[in-house]
DNA sequence: GCTAAACTGGATGTCTGTGTCCGATTTAGC
DNA sequence: GCTAAATCGGACACAGACATCCAGTTTAGC
């Protein structure tokens, strides 16, 4: 197993991540599954199963057969990291009390409250980066590439 | 099992806060560990496990046999729920590339770049929220507390 | 239509987080 | 010191996330 570095965020997220910045790295050019394993280091298998849950969601477009693969299947200024990240292992904000008290159904308390307003950081951060901004971003590393 | 309510922040998690909240609330009084279950709807035998974590820190105070319990043992003024997280399941901020690619070692590309972002998001949050903050939020919604 | 390339879906395996159980240890009160 | 209340520590059980494997299906090119 590859060893565990990312927490928070499960290893399928950062996979799907991964995955989606290579194809958008090249918009318009059909990968294999392999070629998508290799260049993000990502188990071949796994990375499969991953690809067939954002395909369903047509996060990416796949051709089967001879000569298929995946391809961005949404344009990439449209295209946001939250996208990918609800359609694998969505974020979920806490809407109702987890201890169920009938008193905090509608207003949760102060502690709840506060875990809530981290994940809607989270989530403003993701809604607000869009795959082009990642492509673009005046960062000398290039995501995925050994520049 | 209880049911999966929040994710992001692990069952771990929510039951070590549910507790720490818990004692917050009589910051003088032993607490068995039943008892604190019971407050807070946390399995008991796991709880135990959670409290144990928590003593080795030093974020609650234990007192052995008859007549024991669990004390808070910090003030609620200098107890952060970034502590109580660090403690049971701490969240790494992201410093070196999952990828492990060796131009990325001083400079994360912009993929986890925002991906850590997002956790310094967090991070800040559950830092400035002290224990008394908790309690003395004018929510009408009390921690724990069916109102 | 045959073949080989490529994805699909289901079955299976493994490891970690969650949860339980119980005997050992500590300690207050008699 | 005896007893009962309480935690401690280790062993065990279970479920879900991660990962693999393979037979089946699709399709381009001959």
């Amino acid at each position: 197993m590859a060893s565990k570095i990312v927490v928070m965020f499960s290893q399928t997220v950062e996979y799907a991540l991964r995955a989606i910045v290579h194809l958008a790295r090249e918009p318009n050019a059909l990968q294999t599954t392999a070629q998508i394993a290799t260049a993000t280091q990502v188990p071949g298998p796994y990375l499969s199963k991953v690809l067939q849950t954002l395909s369903r969601e047509g996060l990416v477009t796949v051709r089967r057969g001879v000569g298929g693969g995946y391809l961005l299947g949404k344009s990439p200024e449209r295209l946001t990291i939250y996208d990918v990240v609800q359609c694998v292992d969505p974020i979920r904000r806490i809407h109702t009390c987890p201890l169920e008290l009938s008193s905090h159904r509608k207003r949760l308390c102060s502690l709840h409250k506060k875990m809530d307003i981290a994940l809607e950081g989270i989530e403003t951060v993701f809604r607000n980066t869009t795959l082009t901004e990642l492509m673009n971003s005046p960062n000398p590393s290039v995501p995925l590439c050994n520049t």
